[in-house]
DNA sequence: GGATCTGGCTAACGTTGTTAGCTATAAGCT
DNA sequence: AGCTTATAGCTAACAACGTTAGCCAGATCC
């Protein structure tokens, strides 16, 4: 039911996904979703659940038999590609806080973190540097896939070539590390 | 108004900004705020065309007298401190769209861009690049500055120390071009 | 065969956004 | 000065949405 709800905010857009809307997509009638989500907050938690581990299987399954520039190029395309192709539950994940460690959601979380130190890994990055990359790395692509799926870049230069370029931008970056 | 609305939105988050808070907050029932605004979502706009001049008077401002690394390191910690310090009103820029180019929404986003235009003019840039270089350079402000506001650096490492870390990142990767 | 659990339903309530229609005060024109 | 109009507030009311309470049918289990 929660994947309903992912699908249809990946339609209609994440503000659009109403209970009612949800129930009549299940063939259900409003009150009913109660018995399987405890409020609209607890859906979209577990849809960024679902969509922060969809997340992590595409950048970890992209990356797999890549190492270093590949690696980056592979993880940074899935994971914008997920977005664009997903935004409704993508958008469900942001500005929810995990509840504390064990929470569903951070283990989600560290899951798709822990895809994005595996393509730092194929870089000699000091024990100190490493963090700080990831947040950039992480910056990075979330800035660029959130800001394209709300279509706030304007004007003429390809998207796709603009995002091709800062991936080798940011593979410099880390090479000269 | 849109003022008033601004900094409720901060104070309390844009998904808490109600018309009927508001009203409360400028001392007005709330079917007098149509008065003055058409809709939510037309407020919604108006403190966004603010946030996106405010911001642009920020990174301006803060840019003056600088050039190179050190232009680049004011406009990106100014814009930092801006989201941070009024995390409502920049969520309101986020998803909505200029209807048309003489849209004061697309003319304040203008304004915000040129800004940083500016600080890539300190560097020597191909100009077939400059509107790459900028797109990153926007995604790396917004995706950090965003996902800060919404607690998204979930462990140790200091903050601070990051987004320095990632100015000089992104300094040493404009050098090389 | 009875008890319980599951998952649906209807009815109802509070909140929020919004519209319609009224009114008082301020500004402007003759 | 006196009439007109624009401004900006109000109350009443409605629709949509989230949510709760309470009921009921069927499946499951002892």
């Amino acid at each position: 039911m929660v994947a309903a709800g992912a699908a249809l905010a990946d339609e209609v857009g994440l503000a659009n996904l109403t209970m009612g809307s949800l129930a009549k997509r299940v063939g259900v009638r409003a009150p009913s979703l109660y018995k399987h989500v405890s409020s609209q907050e607890d859906l979209n938690r577990r849809i960024a659940v679902l969509a922060l581990n969809e997340a992590a299987d595409a950048v970890g399954g992209a990356v797999q038999g890549y190492a270093g520039p590949d690696a980056l190029a592979a993880a940074a395309r899935a994971f914008r590609a997920f977005v664009l192709e997903h935004p409704g539950r993508y958008a469900a994940t942001i500005g929810v806080e995990p509840s504390g460690p064990d929470d569903p959601l951070a283990t989600a979380g560290q899951r798709l973190l822990g895809a994005f130190t595996a393509v730092l890994r194929g870089y000699e990055i000091a024990d100190s540097d490493v963090d700080h990359a990831l947040r950039m790395l992480r910056s990075l692509c979330h800035g660029f896939a959130t800001l394209q799926a709300a279509n706030a870049f304007q004007w003429s230069a390809d998207i796709d070539e603009s995002f091709e370029w800062l991936i080798t931008f940011a593979d410099r970056g880390l090479r000269a590390l």
